[in-house]
DNA sequence: TCCATGGTCGAACGCTGTTCGTTGACGAAC
DNA sequence: GTTCGTCAACGAACAGCGTTCGACCATGGA
């Protein structure tokens, strides 16, 4: 009683539905890499990625939470692409080499460190990162309150490192247009008023010029160095952990 | 010949009509911090913005070229709420004053600190924050070039701190939401494999406790003993600023 | 008095993350 | 071998976003 014709408003389309291949979250994970690495963190929308495995965003709430959960999956894909140096024992060294290769994996991926704004990865390769670098904190003598404490502050700077690297590179294309930008930006800081603005307008040129590994070995260092001294206070048994802690006053805002 | 009457559908309300106040640019940032200060960066959207001053968001387009353009504009006028202290000489305590007071305007406005992520901010009272603190630093000693590198390496660092604690503020409510939360991030910590994270269980409860104004000061002790390393570096005339380069065999990528 | 200028503003475009309800494929039970 | 229940796939839709377009009209100069 039911042979009738299928009209053909309701015809389904057999080839694609056939060749589907059913979904998995690894699947939707590369899927959203391969869309990261083509065309960075704001080009991965969920319907980019559905469109990448052949399909609409909402089959993919069947395997992923939400964007969020998404988007912490691929970073951890991208921490587990850091390539853990052998400890030597020379822990500045040691230091040194995590925190290149956690750059170098952050900016092997676009801009991907834009989403590390305010977050604390708890991913297992994060976690592994984690723990290879408050291990060598601990070595070089730092009281576990400041490891914790310090893991921020290096984590910090290196995103940040990354994430302007990839800028120049998104933003400007090529070293050329990067360097017509700064020396724009240095033309205008030279114009500034030099009353207002004494050691902008003189350092203009320097301000805008010199950057790269460079700088980025700079802020390791000074890093490096402040944290040793906290390391030796501690060594010491002195409790002089907090040396400006008597300008202290008035902190408070009244704006 | 023309005076037929207005069809209903094309009547002016001539009470909004009237009622109306030119908008001005100025006008519109001060709404757009009042949006701020109510609902968070995320809240402050052009329509939202634009339902404050009684109108549409095309309107404001008259008076802004995007929505950047006004993010810039509340961005400059938080700087503008930094009260620069007055040097005292003691280039320590005055940076340290610098830094709590730019912390302060911004963790005033929200979680305005998230736009910042990968901004250098031009407007004219952020330039004369960063000419105070471009000044300090040349006072205590360190090269222009190094100067040109500290400034973006404490100022990420005073936004990322801000940011946090907003993040805090914002996520949990209040203080017992975070300590719940960060309870049950220590558990999770405890509860991982010791043979492949040996340093995050034995650190977990201490990396989940501690923080606030006593955290920020380590923080910028770390930077500031760093840098004044830098500075005597080169005050001795010594070339040794970098005393980590020659770890830098491998830095490349290979993922 | 007329006209040109330019701010106002409703509607629309294309995009976002997410949800709903229908559909159909597949494995288990009978 | 048939039936049935479960669940993934998926088109459509919702509410929101930044931005643009074009009609509207109050105002200022000729």
């Amino acid at each position: 009683m039911d042979d009738m014709p299928v009209p053909p408003w309701r015809e389904r389309k057999m080839s694609t539905w056939a060749a589907r291949r059913p979904l998995s979250y690894d699947q939707i994970v590369d899927a959203a890499i391969v869309v990261l690495d083509a065309e960075g963190v704001d080009g991965m929308s969920m319907r980019r990625v559905a469109q990448e495995l052949g399909t609409g965003a909402a089959s993919l709430y069947a395997h992923v939470q939400n964007k969020d959960d998404l988007v912490d999956a691929v970073l951890d894909r991208v921490f587990a692409e850091v390539v853990i140096p052998e400890p030597t024992g020379d822990w500045r060294h040691d230091f040194i080499q995590l925190a290149y290769a956690t750059r170098s994996a952050l900016q092997a991926h676009r801009d991907i460190a834009k989403v590390l704004w305010g977050k604390v990865p708890t991913g297992a390769n994060a976690l592994r990162l984690a723990d290879h670098v408050y291990g060598v904190f601990r070595k070089m003598g730092l009281p576990d309150q400041l490891v914790g404490w310090a893991g921020p502050l290096v984590f910090d700077y290196i995103t940040a490192d990354a994430y302007d690297g990839s800028l120049y590179a998104s933003t400007f294309g090529d070293e050329k247009g990067s360097a017509k930008y700064f020396e724009a930006l240095g033309t205008y800081f030279a114009s500034l008023p030099p009353e207002r603005f004494p050691n902008i307008v003189v350092m203009a040129k320097t301000l805008t010029t010199g950057g790269g590994d460079e700088r980025f070995e700079f802020g390791l260092d000074v890093l490096l160095t402040g944290l040793e001294a906290k390391a030796r206070a501690f060594d010491t048994g002195s409790a002089g952990a907090s040396v400006g802690s008597e300008a202290l006053g008035d902190r408070g805002r009244d704006a």
